[in-house]
DNA sequence: CTACCGATTGACT
DNA sequence: GTCAATCGGTAGA
């Protein structure tokens, strides 16, 4: 039985205690008839204030529009070859979001197999790339509101306690590395990069 | 218009 | 670990 899909009011704080709250919840892709659904397991959160890795920290433009917003929505945008999903958090011209990085696949599997052109479950959901790619997540999607519950959206789940929440630098940024801004589901065999073993962060 | 480049992935050493 | 593919977004002439 569903829950329904998480409210704005969620979406509408901080972009760091949303990231972590939303380890353990559920994406879910509605395609027809078709259910695609995958827990969360690693996010990163992008700031609003002094984030020089936050693609809206130079100001609004026609990519990072979403991101100025109302919280609740979708910011979908394309690198490389591929497509990556945040969700936007806090108030309008308040441009922040949390980045979803992997996704542990629940349902709808053999779907996200044809979608990815792989068979290992392993490597289906594992980068923010692979998993908008197995849930067929494109430029499309971009501005769409997450709340409705409708093609796209996110329920509620089993929280992570923070207890098993380890926290990381964020992947691929060239500024901003010196932030604990990356969240994920300690030994869980779905997270993009763990942190190797004996790594400190301080 | 040109030039540069990245919140990635996959193949390879 | 390294590295190239590949292309839309952005800034600037």
């Amino acid at each position: 039985m569903s829950k329904g899909p998480l409210p704005r009011t969620f979406y509408n704080r901080n972009p760091i205690v949303v990231a972590k709250e939303l380890l353990g919840t559920l994406l879910v892709r509605r395609i027809g008839s078709q259910i695609l659904c995958g827990r969360i397991v690693e996010v990163e959160a992008y700031l609003a204030e002094g984030d020089t890795a936050n693609h809206a920290f130079r100001g609004r433009t026609k990519r990072n529009a979403s991101m100025f917003g109302p919280p609740g929505h979708a910011y979908v945008y394309a690198i490389h070859t591929h497509y990556c999903l945040n969700v936007v958090t806090e108030a309008p011209n308040v441009p922040s979001a949390v980045l979803i990085r992997a996704i542990e696949p629940l349902k709808g599997v053999e779907l996200m197999k044809q979608h990815r052109g792989r068979d290992k479950l392993l490597e289906l959901c594992r980068g923010p790339g692979r998993l908008c790619a197995a849930l067929a997540i494109d430029k499309q999607l971009d501005g769409w509101d997450v709340t409705v519950g409708r093609r796209l959206w996110l329920e509620p789940g089993e929280p992570v306690p923070d207890e098993n929440i380890q926290l990381a630098p964020r992947i691929g940024v060239s500024s901003g590395k010196e932030l604990l801004l990356r969240f994920y589901e300690k030994d869980n065999r779905f997270v993009s990069r763990p942190l190797r073993k004996n790594v400190q962060i301080r």
